[in-house]
DNA sequence: GACTTACGTCAGCGATCGCTTACACTTGCG
DNA sequence: CGCAAGTGTAAGCGATCGCTGACGTAAGTC
């Protein structure tokens, strides 16, 4: 989860996932899309692999990526359940800080 | 927006940003909750700040952080349209590339 | 004015990142 | 087998990252 994260912090990786979205498409035409090099563009398809993100299929000498729907599924969730929980489940804890807070706050008015 | 992204993609300023999902905390409070030192809880409070994703108030000598509604609202708008636009408007685009390869792949043939 | 509290900022360090160039590998074809 | 196409891998480089330790600063307290 962590490295699907890291992974489309960077633009050109999120280019490369749309590009990739719904057709696949071999790493030469991927590369054909920037102004990087061809390797540079096989290391960003490694980490998206990495990241659960793409898939690869093998045909021949060409190498096919397309996107890979459960990995998105677990960034899509990851999200929601960030902003869903960070109301409700964590709600308790900040508020113990909150009263945590207050509490240092009137130890040093009363001395 | 990549600001934001960027911002979000390390785990320590996550944290952070749950912490002061709902509360105001004051930095102190905040890096109190980590094992690194101030410093480095206060550097990540900037690249927060500077991403839109949180605000800072004054109160005295403290400084009480919050979550800034505004950059998460835009934040979240951005993954929908990501996820939407994804497989709406560009998929002539990813077609065209498509129809792109398996034309090269026919004059290989063909040759 | 001296001191404390609660911070931010700066310099520097090791680690990682994204990139390029050079090379290795695999598949298919004559 | 020899060769070309399509691609991954390795080494190395400059830039950036996250961190620490030392220092600077603004607001309250005596």
């Amino acid at each position: 989860m962590d490295a699907a994260l890291q992974a489309i912090a960077e633009p050109r990786r999120r280019e490369i996932l749309r590009l990739v979205w719904r057709n696949e498409l071999p790493a030469g035409v991927i590369a054909s899309h920037f102004s990087v090099t061809r390797p540079a563009i096989s290391q960003h398809l490694r980490v998206l692999k990495e990241a659960g993100l793409v898939e690869e299929r093998r045909d021949g000498t060409r190498r096919l990526y397309r996107a890979r729907p459960e990995g998105l599924a677990e960034l899509r969730a990851f999200f929601e359940s960030f902003w869903d929980d960070s109301l409700d489940r964590l709600r308790e804890a900040a508020e113990a800080e909150q009263e945590r807070m207050n509490r240092n706050a009137s130890d040093r008015d009363r001395n």
